[in-house]
DNA sequence: TACCTCTTGACTTTTACTGACTTTGGTGTA
DNA sequence: TACACCAAAGTCAGTAAAAGTCAAGAGGTA
């Protein structure tokens, strides 16, 4: 298993078992605890936990800094709306799988959506496309689906 | 024997094997074990496990990388697979709509599926294409939304 | 022959991971 | 207060480990 997996799912866990949806750690000590370079947490919460996977990330350095680890749940038709606005013109395959699977987990779209949304937007669609529109096409039929949704 | 023969016979070992039909591989380690050149797994992945042939594939390069074949159909005479077989290479609108018509008014595919369907390819979306290739977009869009309903 | 399937290898892109160096914050001391 | 020092976290460039792409050629087959 990677060690990123492995971070990552510490991470979850955390949050899991706190009830505010936040995670506290320290970074070296965490790190220590895995057995990785310190650095490769911020890797993880970079590549994992950003705000389009639906965290808020919060830090200090210093004696006695910490990271802390927030996650956000959106909710409601407007948190749909504000989605649909942010796609823009075009997206990029690996955004729009991100959007899809943070739609998921935070409960906006049940899981049947999100995997039709996977489908229509595949690879083996968009290698039917022209390479030049295809970030279009993604946004567009991303937010027809979405529309439907409110 | 063909190479491409030998390794479609291990993928479908693997598969046989496996409880939830799916098999994972790691790329180099797998065309090493056959004695062929990595990419040729891709290949026969894109010319024998499309998912015309009911097959899905899911992939991550970089370290740990890995590629996974699922089967989503293992009887071929399904009447969704019969669908999808009979959707071909172009789909015009008006014939789109009632293939999902009547894939909701049989019982195949539920009302959500139904709705998302129609507006992956709406016309907000179609309009977003080259009118030349809207007929293989439409029918690309479709199957793969109607292949996850298997 | 003409066409289609197969096969390869060079090159690209993505992801993971580390370590050296930088920046920031806290604490103790003259 | 000012400064030194320590204890964190942040940044970044470099390396390695995968999978993806594509053009070119080989080999069968109607």
């Amino acid at each position: 298993m990677r060690l990123s997996d492995l971070i990552t799912e510490r991470i979850l866990e955390l949050l899991d078992e706190s009830d505010d949806s936040i995670a506290e750690i320290q970074r070296n000590e965490f790190a220590n605890g895995i057995g990785c370079a310190p650095s490769q947490i911020n890797y993880v919460l970079s590549s994992r936990f950003t705000p389009e996977h639906g965290f808020i990330i919060e830090s200090r350095r210093g004696g006695g800094g910490y990271i802390k680890i927030k996650r956000v749940v959106l909710d409601g038709s407007s948190a749909i709306m504000h989605i649909i606005n942010s796609i823009g013109d075009g997206i990029d395959a690996m955004s729009a799988r991100i959007l899809i699977e943070n739609c998921y987990g935070s409960g906006l779209i049940d899981k049947q959506s999100a995997r039709l949304m996977d489908a229509a937007i595949s690879k083996n669609v968009m290698h039917a496309l022209p390479p030049e529109i295809r970030a279009s096409a993604r946004a567009s039929i991303l937010k027809e689906m979405l529309l439907i949704q409110l």
